[in-house]
DNA sequence: TTTCTTTTTGACCATTTGGTCAAGGGCAGG
DNA sequence: CCTGCCCTTGACCAAATGGTCAAAAAGAAA
């Protein structure tokens, strides 16, 4: 498990400049293609004193990842099943957009976990993450029962606002190599999902 | 560069394994996860012998890279600037939905190289993939002048195509992870997909 | 200052891994 | 059977890398 009290000031300094720094690396390079030398590097210690702080290279990964995972859900569970209905999700959608923009590193970090079949986090998405979706896709299916929304899969839909906003974040050197310099990404998505999931859901 | 030549049946065959293996462990592990070891057990050959095949780990690699971007991309080339707009948009996504189906692995494999920053394959990204993209978005622009599908971004389409398609094949196990057994993720985002361009794209 | 605890690091180790090489195996043509 | 070329591999190497450890440095407490 990890350590949740850190003692001193300088070891909850010193533990936080660790994970930011192998967040830079690990999500540059992924698990395997970083080095302790380069996070260590990247957070102003020595190799050996990384591994003061943490056990092995393996527990910082892991102590990423699960911090993560609560994270990137939140704006999911902001939504609200009193609220209006489209409101509410063009209102998640642009939440998740945020964090495209303000997360990068963690969206790409997830992005390689995913990809890389779970290996680390498998176990949570069957279980934690099936529940959260399966509790507001029931309630995305009964704003669409009761004709407040088109009539779509909830699940299906919950997944087009995931690839649609974290594209953004993942595919970023993509995205700018297409759309040339002088353009900012995300300020057009915004407007471009906007009108997109507006189309989708309006019945 | 790569051998286009290969002299023997018995390399043809070979070399192919060698990619067909490389692509298995290449696209599970990322680049530096793999091991040639892995590699070369997957291919029924000896590290040596691979290396009989390829000058280096990095020489395979490329080599499925360059394969790779042309194959990708030849969906959205097929797009027919002369055919009906909105029918022309959806064959391509359902081509590239299709893509998912059959090719997860190659598309996981170009997945990571983008999120790592497109390491080997970044100066194309803004030449060759520019290129084409830009010409498609004409052709997109041009109908939507004429109002023959609605007014959007023909660059943000394209890329919430890529999105919504690759999302399948990328995030595999988490989207069965979220849906559960016995339901075939592909064949429900058939429909889906189908609804949600027809919505977006109806003028 | 003295003492005790917390940090930091240089040197070192074992393993993994990409890559080399010389020697042997297989096979087609003569 | 012999010759020559393509193919295969066991043994080996050097570099990279995760991790250890004893000892020094830096604080904190007295």
């Amino acid at each position: 498990m990890t350590q949740t009290k850190p003692r001193t000031r300088i070891q909850e300094k010193n533990r936080a400049r660790v994970l930011d720094a192998a967040l830079e690396v690990f999500s540059q390079h992924g698990f395997r293609g970083a080095t302790l030398d380069q996070i260590g590097k990247q957070a102003g210690l020595s190799k050996p004193n990384l591994l003061y702080y943490f056990a092995s290279k393996d527990e910082i990964h892991i102590t990423l990842l699960e911090g993560l995972v609560d994270t990137w859900l939140d704006p999911l569970r902001e939504m609200n099943a009193k609220g209006d209905p489209q409101a509410e999700l063009l209102a998640y959608v642009r939440r998740k957009l945020q964090m495209s923009r303000d997360y990068p590193r963690e969206s790409r970090l997830f992005a390689q976990e995913i990809v890389q079949g779970a290996p680390r986090i498998g176990a949570g998405l069957s279980t934690d993450l099936k529940a959260l979706v399966d509790q507001k896709a029931d309630v995305i299916r009964g704003w669409s029962k009761a004709g407040l929304i088109a009539d779509i899969d909830p699940h299906h839909l919950i997944f087009s606002i995931w690839s649609l906003t974290q594209h953004y974040a993942d595919f970023d050197v993509q995205v700018r190599a297409v759309l040339g310099k002088g353009r900012d990404p995300i300020d057009e998505a915004e407007d471009f999902l906007d009108t997109l999931f507006t189309r989708l859901l309006t019945p």
